[in-house]
DNA sequence: CAGCCGACTGGAAACCTTTCCAGTCCGGAA
DNA sequence: TTCCGGACTGGAAAGGTTTCCAGTCGGCTG
């Protein structure tokens, strides 16, 4: 494979210099709710009336105020109205990583839902680095958000904890356990069916050694699955787990393939816990020319667009990651308008596929 | 490939239902620079010089008023200083789909960016739909941000267009290209040095009837791509172009290949515009079990992780999204120190593979 | 007919900061 | 000794809205 390079980095010439001339007269550029309410001839307090919809109003007065809002073409100035009501109509989504498509597709779910609610979505990544979590906590917080949406790096810091206790502001983890007793509202996915559907698919093609390739210990997801997996193979003497958390990395699915092939009992079947690391499990195979599923049979979880046309094809583990986005919006909507704290575990499908296959007989 | 359910969807019993009592007296809720200004004896104005960082104050000022801010926990509001201030620190990114890998990465070039200058993102996707494009425009324009990002679904919107010029803000474009005079920064790829790389290899190979596979026409990339390849076969005579615009969509992909493979003149190689037009492409090609590169060459464009595995490997135009990202913001954030305008124009980079071939010998 | 209530409106405080302006005090220069 | 400028500080306006409170007025009840 070679690779030409082409094309120059520059930055050229500005397009225009000139700043555009002042917008008409008519912009909003200066015009206060005082400006409309002299306008209508009536006083302040009766603008605002009418524009938030109060009941005492009188048709005559809603007129004439719309009139002068019509001409003036008067736009409120959000910035006091959040600074007078308190509330800012923005929820902070703080993310370990947008980049990953997991999490860019919550986020899609849960902005779309939330901007039909007439709420913002502030984004801030934290990049893995559990204390960057715990200060855009805090710079989000700062900035007045009226809740999180928190998929969190690392759910066992404690920086972390204190700045959610600190803010004192409805909250939802996503796919996150906090060691708190704060009441906290979340949106969990039900890895452990997941796991043990494929644990059980593999079990029952005839696998001993089943290894699950995983990301941060530190994080639900990864906990869930590893306990499935054990719980899984409690009732089923004759085959072994092996376990091997790490980071959601390519670089620890692949050192930790490499590891587990060079051991003594290499694993059967690996079960790699997400698509970065499923690329190292894959990289590291394919240098081995190690054979799927003839030499090993291979599950992934939270499958990525492309996968479909890996052969052999992929068992999966999936779930939807919109939709536990749109789910992580609605319970923060609800908090919002006053319900109560509440966790909402949304389902895993396993789906079998030809990676899979009865191991090969022991040699 | 059977598919096992598993799992249930539920909402559970909240986890705890009491609110936690009211932090420790020290919290900031409450805590007003004039709180401050009282217990140092001292006037706000002080309190707001020594915070700000003003020249003219005195040590023993600071000092007490610092003391002052420990004691109380005071953290300023920052509502308040955006009302005051007429600034907010906050970018407004309006994108097609951040779902989209491409587009994620960008956004996280861009946070991590902005976020190192005290600017925060504010997010809103415009799932592809023009008119959103317009509306969040105007919606983040509302909310007061001091610049925008744009990745816009459709650059030739006259509502959008409109939206743009109403805002008067600090614009940076993201691969597209607005038909406005108004001066505008921009961060573009070069893709016309891709396509002309890809072109050459496949012309060496000695493809006569190339085909691109390209998104949605309103958009720069579609653009360039389209008048880059037709550029590119001018002087090869004997080698034809053909065009199949549409939409970034998996439907697209797929149509426009069983359209041109049903055609009378089938092309001997195919460019995919897009990851989920890649992923139309070869879905079809699958289901006619044409072999890649024996039957057909293939070229994608802004590949996805897990392409690298894709037998054979794949022939990719290749650009930096994290970088393009970073970019932009970098030219917002000069734009918005006073800078001019500027366009930045980033590479790109063509690497041939086993996916290109020569064509078949004409039947 | 007095009293009262409800519908509606205006005035002003409050939200919290920044910044302009004026004033105090002191040292140094004339 | 007087004047001036510089260093520093306090007061108050401004930024734009929401909301409480008080007040007016017409109509209805007793």
């Amino acid at each position: 494979m070679s690779t030409e390079s082409s094309g120059q980095r520059n930055t050229a010439a500005p397009r225009s210099r000139t700043r555009p001339a002042r917008k008409s007269a008519a912009a909003s550029a200066g015009t206060g709710m005082s400006q409309v309410a002299e306008r209508a001839g009536v006083a302040m307090s009766s603008v605002s009336r009418v524009l938030s919809g109060h009941a005492d109003v009188s048709e005559a007065m809603r007129a004439r105020v719309m009139a002068a809002v019509e001409e003036l073409g008067y736009q409120p100035n959000m910035l006091a109205q959040m600074l007078r009501r308190g509330a800012t109509r923005t929820v902070g989504f703080v993310v370990g990583d947008i980049s990953n498509p997991l999490l860019s597709q919550i986020a899609l779910g849960a902005e779309t839902t939330l901007r039909a609610s007439d709420y913002a979505l502030l984004l801030a990544n934290s990049v893995n680095d559990p204390r960057l979590d715990a200060e855009n906590i805090q710079l989000l917080h700062q900035r007045r958000v009226d809740g999180f949406l928190l998929s969190l790096s690392d759910e066992t810091s404690e920086q972390t904890a204190e700045a959610v206790a600190r803010t004192d502001t409805p909250t939802i983890l996503i796919d996150r356990d906090l060691p708190t007793r704060a009441p906290t509202s979340a949106v969990l996915s039900d890895h452990r069916a997941g796991i043990t559907r494929a644990v059980e698919h593999l079990v029952g093609l005839g696998h001993e050694r089943i290894t699950l390739i995983a990301g941060s210990p530190h994080v639900r997801p990864t906990r869930e699955r590893i306990d499935a997996l054990e719980e899984a193979l409690e009732d089923s003497p004759g085959v072994v787990a092996q376990v091997r958390p790490g980071a959601f990395t390519e670089a620890h699915g692949r050192a930790a393939t490499r590891d587990l092939l060079d051991g003594r009992r290499p694993p059967t079947a690996i079960i790699a816990g997400g698509n970065q690391i499923l690329v190292g499990v894959l990289a590291e195979l394919a240098a081995r020319e190690i054979r799927i599923p003839h030499d090993l049979s291979l599950v992934t979880c939270d499958d990525v667009p492309l996968a479909q046309f890996f052969t052999p094809a992929l068992a999966t583990i999936r779930r939807d990651p919109y939709e536990m986005g749109a789910t992580a919006a609605r319970l923060l909507l609800a908090r919002l308008g006053g319900a109560a704290d509440e966790v909402a575990t949304l389902p895993t499908q396993f789906s079998a596929a030809s990676s899979c296959a009865p191991p090969r007989p022991r040699q």
